[in-house]
DNA sequence: CTATTGTGGACCTGTGATATCCATAATAAA
DNA sequence: TTTATTATGGATATCACAGGTCCACAATAG
């Protein structure tokens, strides 16, 4: 369970779109350059970020890749799900309700049953909960935001070294 | 980016087993009745927990599996790790830190290196920060949490039809 | 000794991640 | 308009892994 290398390369991809002091277009031969990833493949994964409006493309000379909007505003969560899809990060196999009842208590009347009527597993239940966090967190953290972080460290190095 | 079906089947027969009224050994063939999954391969995932020291499992007749330790002890992460293994959630691939310099001011004296010397990956970074997240979520929920509040259901839906 | 039950190895199949190559479309500059 | 440049999308290849079956073997109770 971890997340593929295409979310990887994107994110690494945004981070360079997202510099300050980039022009407007960057090629995909700088990006391939710069991450050390195939102009090929790295192309692929620029075409689905555009597509779903994370950046914008323009072909033809000095054409190239930028930011659909600000840094600030595309946040982990949106990469990830782009790039690994929107599925959500469990669930219960046995949606047909079968003999799910986890917790029947033979021969008693009122079996409890772990899956209620209403298709609702508890262990899903949980996941779910699981997954919510594991968003909220990722949704707090934005492309600008590590770039900020990574600015902060800048100068604090500079003045170390004074 | 989902759990697999394996970690689905290993939380659903650890609550079968975590169930109060359960004898001391539950045999393969009642799991896999229970479950709706194979003998085959439900075997090998009580194989995997027991190797991982979560269940014991004795052979021959009236053999069967019951759990290793009280089911207050199995946290959802300590399922989740024997199914899904440890590795961590993400992992920077430009970990020979080439021209990984993601903030390098070009020509600028000092460039910014997204990655520094250490090995240390910003984006790396953040998503360390939503694995432990995660998993501090993972551990509060044990396989007692899940029967608990599955019992507690049971009583609020009796109260309610009286 | 025998029936039962778990263990571990070999094997099969489909799917998805990673990646390459090429033909095509769009665009700017000459 | 032509040409060079750059992104797009389809086809294809490879490989690992999830998911699953089957079987021989070991351990155990009666």
């Amino acid at each position: 369970m971890q997340y593929s290398k295409s979310t990887d390369y994107a994110l690494h991809a945004l981070l360079h779109l997202g510099h300050p002091e980039r022009h407007a277009n960057v090629g995909i031969k700088e990006l391939s350059a710069t991450l050390g990833v195939s102009e090929s493949y790295l192309s692929k994964i620029m075409s689905k970020l555009r597509q779903d409006g994370i950046v914008r493309a323009v072909p033809g000379v000095n054409g190239g890749y930028e930011l659909a909007r600000p840094a600030g505003r595309i946040t982990f969560l949106d990469v990830i799900q782009v790039m690994e899809g929107r599925e959500q990060l469990f669930e219960c196999s046995n949606s047909k309700s079968q003999q799910h009842q986890l917790l029947a208590d033979d021969g008693a009347d009122e079996p409890v049953r772990e899956r209620r009527g209403n298709g609702e597993c508890l262990v899903e239940k949980v996941m779910l909960g699981a997954q919510q966090h594991l968003h909220q967190y990722l949704q707090e953290h934005t492309i600008q935001s590590l770039l900020d972080e990574a600015f902060k460290r800048h100068f604090n190095l500079e003045g170390n070294k004074k």
